[in-house]
Parts: C-alpha cells; structure tokens; sequence
RNA sequence: GCGGGUGUAGCUCAGUGGUAGAGCGUCACGUUGCCAUCGUGAAUGUCGUGAGUUCGACUCUCAUCACCCGCUCCA
C-alpha cells in the first residue's frame, strides 16, 4: 500500500462525506468555515474513541473520576485562569507589507526616532520615517502600522434575556460621541452580561475540585476527568477537522502531591502515548516531544506533546502538561475559597510534623477528541490493489479501524433476498441489537458490493446467510482485512463476534 | 492575515459566449448466486453565492463565501 501523501487528505475527506462520517456544516447554506458536522457514521466513530478513552482513564481507574459540567461558566473563572487577560494580546498588521504580528514581541524602538527601513515591492529601496509608536514590523522595520486590535480568544456570548444592545443603544442615543467613548459605553453595558464559551475543559475541574475530592473523599493522587466541547477563535483554521474553532476535548486534572508531578508526569505520558498506540495500525506515527522552555505555557513547568505524522507532517494531537499549582491557587485567589488538600499521613516538610495541608499539583493529559478522530481515519485509510472476479485490476479502499472503534462491528447479510434467508439474517442481527453489539442488516445488490462497501467503512466482521445455512444452520465470518472466511454456527455468532472485540 | 489553486449530478471530473455531459454511485425490473455480476430502464444540477458587461454568461469582469496547498500566526 502506497498512497501519495497530498491525495490522502482528499481521498479521505471525499469518504467522509460519501459514506457519512463527516460532513461541512450548514453545507446548503455555502458551509461555515472551520465547521463540520459528525454523520451517522463519524459519530459512531468519535464516540467510540471517546468511550475508549472514558474506559480506559476513568472506569478501569479507581482514583480517577468523571465530570460534566456546563459549557458557560462564571465569566470571573476565566480571568482567574489567565484566558482574558494572557490570551487578549494585542495584534497589529504592518500597512507595507501587511505582516500581523503581536506588538508586545515587536522590535522594540524610541518613540520619535528616525527609522529606516525597506520597501516590500522593492527590497533595494530604502525608506525613512518617524516612530510614532515604541515598536515597528518586525519583518520589513516599517512605522505604517495599523491601531492596536485585541485578539479575541474566547467566543462572547450574552446571558439574560434583554439584548444588552438596547442598553448601550439607550446611553449613546441623542448625543454625539467619539470612537473612545463609544467603546467605553459598550464595554461597560456588555460587560454586565458577557458569558464565555470555554475554551478549554479544564477549568471545571479545578473550580470544581473541592466538591468532588469531598464528596467522594477522594485521597490524593487522584483525577477528574471530562470530555467535551471547547471554542477557541483559532489564528489559523486548517486541514479539515485537524484545527476547528469548536472543538471536543477528552481531558483529565491528576492532582498530586508536591515533588511528585515529574514522576507522574512521566508515567502519564507513556500511558497515553500508549493508549494511542493500542488502537493503530503504524504505531510509529506516534511520538513523544517535549516542550522547549520557550513554548511552554505560562501555567506549565514542562510539557510533552503526543505527536502524530499527518500527511503534512508531525503534528500535535495530545499535550501531556504538568500545570504546576498554578490553577488551583489562581482560582483560590479569585473566589477566596481554599482550594487544598489536607494529608494526616504526611509530614509536613517545613515544620517536619505530621500532616500536610498543601495545593496539589496537576498533570493534565489533555486530548483533542476531534483530532483522534481524524487520526484514526488516517491511520486506517488503505487502498489494496487486486483483481476482480473477471480478472481486471481493481482497487479496494478499506478502512483498517480497530474493530472497537469501527462504527459498525458487524454486518449481516442474506446471500441472496429469497429463500427464507432474509429473515435468518434478521434474527441473527436482532441478537445482536439486545446485546448492545452495533450491527446493521444490509440486503442491497450483490454480495460483492456489500462486501466492498463494508470495507470500505471499516466493518471488521460480515457475516453471510447462505444456502447451507438453510440445510446445517451456519453461517460464514468474513474478516475485512484478510477477506478470508469460516463457517460458524448460527448460535456461535454473537459470542464469536463478542469474544473477536475484546 | 498574505500568496497560489479550486468550486459543474451523491463522488471523481470533462465542457462551450447561445439555458450542460461522462464514468462511478443511486433506484426499478429481470438475471446471477461469495468478493464492486450482466442486461434493460429511470431519477438527480440554484454550473458555490451576489452583482456587472452582453441581445444572451456555466463560460468574461468584480465582489463575496467555502475548501485545498504554501507561508505567517498560534496559550
């Protein structure tokens, strides 16, 4: 198998939407940019990722629990988290050679100084002029810059049912204002009722941190863990779902104990570079890289990045970072409530007696659901060529899906729609439907597009009423990606099918 | 944000200043009966959207939206 890289990505998104995994939002409408819709199939898909991920962090843990909390929250948690104020940077684009950079990480020049400085459309060319501000372009040096714009991380919303609008609408009416005073009244009437969409799943858990350490008496070291979505107003959108603005999050907060975070943080690493690994087809596109000092985040004292090779390249998929004490302190200095655990077994390092009262470190794995998801659609992609039953060369697309992961596990199908076969076939798949397995009846065409169509969604198993089945009661198992096939009974399917997705 | 490319049937794509085609897929009937069977027949298009030029625009011009590639940016 060899697939040109470039035609990956298109040959995968045109499966997404043939066959149902994947569709561009409001599509009638011309699409949203960066927004997709999860069909009937990529939902299955993403679910099963997510359920994967929730069984094996959460129900196979005992010190790791579930949280699901509401997407909008106090607005006061994400100025105690940094988000308002670290995530607001003001940007600015250069009028000559229309680079956007962030001003504060601008050269850095006096104020009414002479700068020279060259001309875009002609790089010979040199230019003069004044610094009107204390910083220039930092790609051709020019002082023509655009004003100041905030950048705007997080999606704004309005809680209450009056549109604050009218309100600001009501303060500036019947007087003549400058674009300042403007702003000012706007931002003060908005401000009474501004909500955030989240832009990232953490923060519950650590707001939320005292409510369920005590209400399941939790002893550190232990996690919360949550999936679900986050928005962010990316700079860049790209590669399909890989950088959407709305986005789902699979994450867990592990609280620990002071001295311990690069321990865990090591083991927490492995543990779901890992997991990631279990499901693939090429684990060696999977890869750990740790954060230069300057890349990390102003909460994190080290940080790993479970990278995976796209078809453009490594790129990241989960971060594995350890967040210090920072967000538990910051949003205990921001309600003015104890965020601490108190340990009686431990001695206190400072006074050296017994009991500790400290604010625990985190390690957060924090994992991007969405981007799992085209993960394992690329690690599955696979086209193998052959010859069909009249020996002219064909290609078959199959999609090598982990048999947990694929949206459906089984397909039963009548050889043909007579003969009494249908209706063992549906008998068969009714099992299967009260044992919870996902499995779909399909009596369309020939059995040979069945098949194909099965692959080429990544069905692992097919299982076949034929003629014999009539006269001995069994039936064939069809693996997708051997193609080969054995007679089991009737009875056996379920259990064969269950024993084959352990 | 910048540069380049693309947008025509469900998918892949052809096409011409005179209101559109192929292959695959889909559906029906018949046939076959284990790897995209064969035959016959059928359905499906705001030619991304909006404006302009023109007697006439899918085709030319402009704007806009979306996607792809590269840069840039990114806690």
């Amino acid at each position: 198998m060899s697939i040109q890289e470039s035609d990956l990505m298109q040959k995968l998104i045109s499966l997404c939407k043939r066959r149902g995994f994947v569709f561009q939002s409001s599509e009638i409408y011309g699409g949203l940019k960066s927004c997709y819709d999860y069909g009937p199939l990529g939902i299955e898909l993403k679910r099963n990722i997510m359920n994967e991920w929730w069984r094996s962090m959460v129900h196979e843990r005992e010190n790791i629990v579930g949280l699901d909390a509401s997407i909008i929250m106090h607005p006061q948690v994400w100025q105690s988290s940094g988000h308002l104020s670290s995530f607001s940077d003001p940007l600015v684009d250069c009028l000559l050679c229309k680079e956007r950079f962030r001003a504060d990480k601008a050269p850095v020049v006096e104020v009414g100084s002479e700068v020279t400085y060259t001309d875009p459309k002609n790089k010979k060319k040199e230019l003069k002029g004044v610094a009107e501000r204390s910083y220039v372009c930092p790609v051709c040096g020019s002082p023509e810059l655009s004003a100041e714009r905030n950048f705007n991380l997080m999606f704004k919303s309005f809680m209450g049912s009056v549109d604050p609008m009218s309100q600001v609408a009501d303060k500036l009416a019947g007087k003549s204002h400058n674009a300042q005073e403007i702003r000012e009244v706007m931002e003060e009437e908005l401000a009474k009722s501004t909500v955030y969409l989240r832009p990232e799943t953490a923060q519950a858990m650590f707001v939320q941190f005292n409510n369920i350490q005590q209400s399941l008496s939790l002893k550190v070291p232990f996690g919360i863990a949550q999936m679900g979505k986050s928005f962010r107003n990316e700079v860049t959108v790209e590669h399909f779902i890989f950088r959407s603005c709305e986005f789902e999050q699979m994450e867990m907060e592990f609280f620990c104990e002071p001295g311990t975070q690069a321990k865990w943080l090591d083991y927490w690493k492995e543990e779901r570079v890992n997991w990631y690994k279990s499901y693939a087809n090429y684990p060696e596109k999977f890869t750990l890289r740790q954060h230069d000092d300057d890349e990390l985040a102003h909460y994190a004292d080290n940080c790993y990045d479970i990278e995976y090779e796209y078809p453009w390249g490594w790129d990241e998929l989960e971060g594995v970072a350890s967040r210090t004490d920072y967000d538990l302190k910051k949003h205990s200095e921001g309600s003015g409530t104890k965020l601490t655990y108190f340990d009686q077994q431990a001695t206190n390092p400072e006074t050296g007696k017994p009991g500790w009262r400290y604010t625990p470190f985190v390690i957060e794995p924090a994992a991007g659901a969405t981007r799992a998801t085209l993960v394992y659609l690329l690690d599955a992609y696979c086209e193998e060529k052959g010859v069909d039953a009249k020996g002219k060369e064909k290609s078959r697309v199959v999609l090598k899906l982990h048999p947990r992961l694929a949206p459906i596990k089984t397909a039963v199908l009548p050889l043909v729609k007579k003969d009494g076969m249908p209706e063992i076939a549906r008998s068969i798949v009714d099992k299967f439907y009260k044992a919870g397995v996902m499995a779909k009846y399909d009596e369309n065409t020939s059995i040979g597009k069945r098949y194909a169509r099965h692959d080429e969604i990544g069905t692992p198993y097919c299982l076949t009423v034929d003629k014999q089945t009539l006269e001995d009661g069994t039936i064939t198992i069809r693996d997708r990606d051997t193609t080969e096939q054995k007679r089991i009974s009737v009875e056996d399917a379920l259990s064969e099918v269950q024993a084959r997705l352990q």
